[in-house]
DNA sequence: GTATTCACG
DNA sequence: ACGTACGTGAATACC
């Protein structure tokens, strides 16, 4: 049998936390009424999270009354709680309508005059045990721990609100080595600060936990301090004994308070769903109220006529009435629903065409879809068609053998031009950002191990079809939303084509040697193993060297090796650390060498041969369009965008990717500082885009200015490689801190070269300072194609969020616009291949350089056109360089 | 699920 | 007082 359960939460202290989590938030966070919300955005986490799913029998939810000055603590020390900072408006004005989320969600407000919250809590809780309750503390403040008994478990929070750490007496006894009464005896012998009263003199945390193991508490510590050796501390005891016993208390927290609501009358009423709704609309709290919606949508609570929509009709196809579909017209959305993320292989589960005005009609048997009434309107480019992910969607109509055209409204691919920021690629939760709530995928399918098609064919249909619904519905808005941004050329003329241009590189994929990777995997695996035996050698014990755990363990520890730096859980064991410790010890060196290979035989070898799609030897990766906040692209399953160059051993990986064809050869093109380039470019900087104007050396060039050569002066390595750093560091949104880091100079010799720098290149100076400006008032930064990227730290009061929202926009219009540039040839050079009726295929995008496989015989004319498309692909201020190389496997087009 | 490490531009 | 270079994905360990 289950006990009643009893929940006690202490409001102020949760607040307070809840403010706090949130307060990098504060200036995001404001609703249409100029009310700051962000502890009420997080407070209600907290009950959404915590409470609802609880269901408990009672609840109650303490408010101190006044500042504290009128209880009985106010009265035993005048101090108390004094030094306090004062509680800011900002929170302050989120009271009352914390009080009120409370009330809707279903649980009591109570403060009284004269008590603390806590003692609230201290008293309920020993009422409701006495009845036999299960009692669930809730607090962000730890002194509440000594109220935890067998029946009363104390949680409080660890991070923000959601995360809590369970404090149980065994708990206690476990952490601290003291029982939940103990804890006030501890606080008597230390004092609190927060509250601003003193324990004994020079006591703190280790030395009350000393005293109270021998002494058990403050009342027996004090009947035996005769016998005490002398000491400093004797005497701070002895002279703060009365401290002390003031001190416990106004630790303990009371638990006989009289309390004018009795028990019974705190009962939880649940939330109120309906009430909630004016509430949250008032706070403009969009995602809880399509929270709402959905879950009313779907039966788990109760619906009401304002939030139900008009449900969307589906016409079940089948080979007999497919005619009807030519009553359409010239504008559909369609949607083939697939269920595993991989597109190129997993199962196509059905399908819906229409429109609001006509209808909507769809199968779960894709294969209708190669009917001569389906494929003609799919393949008609002149009706056009409304998708949601339209690479994907080219993907699997090509694996039906079909080629999908007319698609002018890419949703997903609106929406990530209209904003990075929140864009999980969740049909469901982007149409929220236009008001339009769908049933999300989650809730249809379950997740994990619970996924699991429905078995009602029409729930799947109709579930399609809302989708397509809203795809109707959201294109108005979205365009409008696009123009508004300027995006219109960026999606018409570079996204939407791309997609098309990508969608074709991955259905084509690209060849790898199988054989090839599994005997280097079987070298690698030899080669690993011995080094594995020597370093057991070496250690004296067996280990998990993919463990950085217990490598720390050994380095630092037993071999009591420097520890160079330190990770959030640990001592840190990454690579420039080994680096610096190889001299120290031959073991370092092993462990890199281990590393390095482990690393090539699990990702590259191991990694690649299970993504190779055995009928045709080759991989299929996927782009993905919409990700990245820059603009780039990224690439998945698997990535084949960091596949080893830098050292000779893992660029032998790079042999097994070969033509797919006999007599072809790989060919790739690169851009040459591109990003350096765009810089000069974006910043009309004078002097840098004379350097490239002049065809210089970049970084030579560089390390002339900021060593102050002359003009043909030759440059050692040593300054050409600073100098690279340097504009690599310019390139990041520099700061003095990471360029030292990176160089390993000091912080001020770092600043010299910066400070350098902007004066060599002034207009650099200027434009960092004018994007970083255009950020903070305007909330984002551009690229030249109109890419935006919004930045919601950039007016942050935290440093370090603010500092990093900074670089971002010196860095994202540079890296964003090199990805503008790239996509742009990309389109173009797919447009050449076709008017020239090349055979040559594009098959990958490495950010700034393109990978094509072509017959031999083509190389040379293919290499002349492709750079010039690409040098040529936008007109900057300063002229772009693109070089080319060709072999036999990807390893010889260097 | 989070943290660490390391591969790429 | 704060404490960082920009953008990614995959493998592994560990909770």
């Amino acid at each position: 049998m289950t006990n009643k359960k009893l929940l006690l939460i202490d409001g102020n202290s949760l607040a307070f936390r809840a403010f706090y989590a949130m307060y990098n938030q504060l200036d995001r966070m404001i609703s249409h009424d100029g009310l700051h919300t962000n502890a009420l955005v997080a407070f209600n986490n907290f009950l959404d999270q915590i409470v609802d799913p609880m269901q408990p029998d009672l609840a109650v939810v303490a408010w101190d009354a006044g500042s504290g000055k009128t209880t009985f603590r106010g009265e035993l020390l005048s101090s108390y709680k004094d030094g306090r900072s004062k509680t800011p408006s900002e929170f302050l004005e989120q009271f009352p309508y914390l009080r009120e989320m409370v009330a809707l969600h279903g649980l009591r407000n109570y403060q009284q005059e004269g008590l603390e919250a806590d003692d609230i809590i201290g008293t309920y809780s020993r009422l409701g045990e006495a009845a036999g309750y299960s009692v669930t503390i809730v607090t962000g403040d730890q002194d509440l721990i000594q109220l935890a008994t067998d029946n009363i478990t104390v949680n409080v929070t660890k991070k923000g609100v959601t995360e809590i750490e369970r404090y149980t007496p065994d708990y206690i006894l476990e952490k601290f080595n003291l029982t939940p009464a103990h804890i006030i005896e501890k606080k008597a012998l230390t004092g609190d600060t927060s509250d601003n009263y003193p324990g004994v003199t020079k006591v703190g945390e280790k030395t009350a936990l000393k005293l109270l193991a021998e002494y058990h508490d403050l009342d027996n510590l004090y009947a035996n301090i005769d016998g005490m050796k002398p000491s400093k501390m004797k005497e701070n005891l002895m002279n703060d004994r009365d401290q002390a016993f003031r001190a416990r208390q106004l630790a303990t927290i009371l638990t006989a308070a009289d309390l004018e609501l009795p028990l019974e009358e705190i009962e939880y009423r649940g939330v109120d769903y309906d009430a909630l709704i004016p509430f949250y609309e008032k706070l403009d709290f969009k995602q809880q109220l399509a929270k709402i919606k959905a879950l009313k949508r779907s039966g788990q609570i109760a619906g009401d006529d304002t939030v139900d929509e008009k449900s969307v009709q589906v016409v079940g196809l089948k080979d007999s009435n497919l005619r009807a579909l030519s009553m359409l017209g010239d504008k559909v959305a369609l949607h083939i629903e697939y269920v595993s993320e991989d597109y190129h292989a997993g199962e196509m589960i059905g399908f819906v065409i229409g429109n609001a005005a006509v209808g909507y009609y769809g199968s779960r048997d894709v294969s209708l879809l190669q009917q001569s009434e389906l494929k003609t309107l799919v393949e008609n480019d002149k009706i056009q068609k409304n998708v949601f992910n339209v690479k994907a969607q080219l993907v699997l109509f090509k694996r039906l053998g079909l080629k999908l055209t007319g698609v002018n409204f890419d949703f997903l691919l609106a929406a990530y031009l209209l904003d990075t920021v929140d864009n999980d690629n969740v049909f469901a939760t982007l149409a929220q950002r236009f008001d339009i709530y769908l049933t999300p995928d989650e809730e249809v399918y379950g997740k994990g191990a619970k996924f699991k098609i429905p078995s009602d064919s029409g729930r799947v249909l109709m579930h399609i079809a809302n989708k397509a619904n809203a795809l109707m519905a959201l294109e108005e808005p979205t365009f409008s939303a696009l123009n508004e941004h300027q995006q219109t050329h960026l999606y018409t003329d570079i996204e939407l084509p791309l997609a098309h241009v990508l969608a074709n590189m991955e259905f084509q994929g690209i060849k790898v040697n199988p054989e090839y990777l599994q005997e280097r995997g079987r070298d690698l695996a030899q080669r690993i193993e011995d080094i594995q035996s020597a370093i057991y050698i070496e250690a004296g014990e067996k280990i998990n060297l993919n463990s950085p755990k217990q490598l720390g363990v050994l380095l630092f520890e037993k071999m009591g090796l420097p520890v160079i730096k330190k990770t959030k859980t640990g001592y840190s064991t990454a690579i420039d650390v080994l680096e610096k410790l190889a001299p120290q010890a031959p073991i370092v060196d092993h462990i890199l060498q281990y590393r390095q290979l482990a690393k090539l035989k699990s990702t590259y070898i191991d990694g690649l041969l299970s993504v190779i799609y055995p009928e045709d030897s080759k991989i299929h990766t996927r782009f993905l369009q919409t990700l990245t906040q820059t603009g780039r692209l990224s690439s998945v399953d698997p990535n084949l965008q960091n596949i080893p160059m830098r050292s000779e051993e893992g660029r032998l990986i790079r042999t097994a990717f070969i033509p797919s064809e006999p007599n072809w050869q790989i060919f790739g093109a690169d851009y040459s500082q591109i990003e350096l380039r765009v810089l000069a470019h974006v910043t009309g900087d004078a002097n840098m885009q004379k350097a490239f104007l002049n065809g210089e050396d970049i970084h030579a060039e560089t390390a002339r200015a900021v060593f102050g050569l002359p003009n043909d002066a030759v440059v050692d390595p040593l300054m050409r490689r600073t100098a690279k750093a340097v504009n690599f560091g310019i390139v990041y949104g520099i700061s003095d801190f990471g360029l030292a880091n990176n160089l390993g100079i000091s912080r001020a010799e770092a600043k010299r070269f910066i400070d350098t720098y902007f004066q060599e290149f002034p207009q650099i100076h200027d434009w960092m300072n004018q994007i970083k400006q255009f950020a903070h008032d305007h909330g984002y930064v551009e690229t030249i194609a109109h890419r935006r990227r919004y930045l919601p730290d950039i007016n942050a009061k935290n440093f370090n969020l603010r500092s990093f929202a900074e670089r971002t926009a010196m860095n994202s219009p540079i890296q964003g616009s090199a990805a503008d540039i790239i996509k742009i040839a990309m389109i173009k050079v797919n447009d050449a291949l076709k008017a020239h009726h090349f055979q040559a295929r594009m098959l990958l995008q490495v950010h700034d350089e393109l990978i094509f496989e072509a017959p031999s015989s083509e190389i040379d004319e293919l290499s002349e056109i492709i750079t010039s498309v690409m040098d040529s692909a936008v007109s900057l201020d300063v002229p772009l360089k693109v070089e080319s190389h060709s072999g036999a496997t990807w390893y010889d087009a260097k």
